[in-house]
DNA sequence: ATGAAAGCGCTAACAT
DNA sequence: ATGTTAGCGCTTTCAT
């Protein structure tokens, strides 16, 4: 079922139909009419495969996430998707495992499928940049965990965004507040910087990595000091979730006992026991900006990564 | 840069440059050498759009779901990954919001990048049948909620899957078993059939669709009319945590006041408070079964849906 | 306003 | 073992 075939139901050569389907070129009504009829009875659907080859442009786009196990990054793939669907795009989600041998061959795939532009989601890293580079594909960095030199994109301000969380727990007077989470993430800085501004000590840090294993882990640790504690901000939902349950398996109130402001505002943290005060990620504005980069309307000085801000999210387990 | 360019460098015609790639026919080890030399010289990587084209496969699969704010569809998404790319399809996943118009529309989309296969997860409909069958593109439902005439697939037996659960509460002693989720769904009948079975008059059913926020409300009720329950068996692990949140809020303690049994098995019933007994949905077998079906080498009845059993995953909820 | 025709990059006969 | 070539369905000059 081709446009040829649409073309002679209607009684006018293939052209035409690709002038009253794309606009590309003044068709008379009565001609319009009769090819839209034939493509209705025809059931016609166009050959994106052959508007592909012809156009060097697929209308598809890449997403390279590290994996789905968290809720944040499936909310963010759906993001992304709307964003790109709303622009007459198709999205390709690939995972990762935060191994980047694989990256480098889901980057082949894409340029494989010729997208018009990869977003790289969360885990990046110098050889990414490398890959991409080579690539010649149109790339842009999204919400990464950490800055990477010669990686554009957009992200969240990861120091900020724990600033406030951190500043919220002082507010409510607490002065031993711990972290949970990677020791050599951004959010530790604005953290201990929330902490110093208001010249107090920072707490202990518990090391772990963003699964749910780990926060279980760190959680362990957090009740058996939880005498020394006051408060602890934890780096994402997910892990504060697995942390909670090792919190309340100690046998421990929150936020009665310790207080907990985490990180993501994903739907996670919403139905929580106890709901969880966190520091939203504006996951839409992220993937909107994201596809501004892709499409070539971003003004933006090359190799630097816009920051949006994260939000504080009020519920219960800070003790408001 | 196409398979010219690389023949060229090679001294070699395009097609010997297809014979070494895809092995369609016999090339000398010499020549073979210097074909895949010029293509790592050139960085030359194949333009799936042509292949597809000229091939009448894309090579790609579509994926239907209804949404990911269920980390249960997100595992399903990456399990369908997983076992297509072990097949060398790449996977195109698509949000319905469980919307039969909108998965008309992802229906075209589809059939125009002429992916070789569809699979409609989880929401599925009478409509959606005509419309598939109508696209003449191979499908399949993948984990329906409700078994529709004239769909294939393959999903889990949900009557089951309810019924070994709620066995396992009415093991523990409990007599007095409520139902959280849908009333039309396939759950009910299971826990109905288990209850009646051990000639135990069936619990009060907390109606409640598969959102958190429904999941929260039916939990207050649970709470509400605790005193004449023993356990509920709930739905998903989806609502059963935004239902636990309920619970506790309400003073009640998990399992000693209530037990509860839930199911889909996602990471969300792991690290929960308490840990969730549930209901495994074996996800890889499902994402595989579901591959050999629309590369149509599944010998099965059509119009019937093939049901994997779910498996009980014993932790703290019930009070094992 | 419409038609004819070339060509996007690839594969598969068919030739040699 | 390798080369030639037609054509997949589409868009786009260039004619008319």
């Amino acid at each position: 079922m081709t446009r040829r075939d649409v073309a002679r139901l209607a009684g006018v050569s293939d052209a035409v139909v690709t002038y009253t389907l794309n606009g590309a070129a003044p068709v008379a009504v009565g001609t319009a009419a009769r090819v839209r009829d034939a493509i209705r009875v025809l059931g016609y659907t166009p050959n994106a495969s052959a508007r592909a080859l012809r156009m060097g442009t697929s209308k598809l786009l890449g997403v390279i996430v590290p994996d789905a196990t968290n809720l944040f990054t499936a909310d963010l793939c759906r993001a992304v998707d709307r964003a790109a669907r709303a622009e007459g795009y198709d999205v390709l989600t690939m995972y990762s495992g935060g191994d980047h041998a694989r990256i480098g061959e889901l980057v082949q795939v894409l340029a494989s499928r010729q997208v018009d532009g990869v977003l790289l989601a969360l885990v990046v890293d110098e050889q990414d940049v490398t890959v991409l580079d080579a690539s010649g594909l149109v790339w842009a960095v999204l919400n990464p965990t950490e800055a990477v030199p010669g990686a554009r994109g957009v992200g969240v301000d990861l120091e900020e965004g724990a600033r406030i969380a951190t500043e919220h727990l002082l507010w409510h007077g607490y002065r031993s507040v711990g972290f949970v989470g990677p020791s050599k993430d951004a959010r530790v800085v604005g953290w201990r910087a929330a902490l110093e501004a208001a010249g107090v000590e920072p707490g202990p840090i518990f090391e772990c990595d963003f699964t749910r294993e780990e926060g279980y882990r760190a959680g362990i640790e957090v009740a058996a000091r939880s005498h020394e504690l006051d408060a602890v901000f934890i780096g994402s939902d997910m892990i504060a979730n697995a942390a909670l349950r090792a919190i309340h398996e100690g046998g421990l109130d929150v936020p009665g006992d310790l207080a907990i402001v985490s990180f993501d505002g994903s739907a996670e943290a919403e139905y929580s026991w106890p709901a969880l005060t966190t520091v939203y990620q504006p996951i839409g504005a992220l993937a909107v900006r994201a596809l501004d980069h892709l499409l070539g309307r971003q003004p933006q000085q090359p190799g630097t990564i816009a920051l949006l801000r994260g939000e504080l999210v009020i519920r219960s387990s800070c003790g408001c």
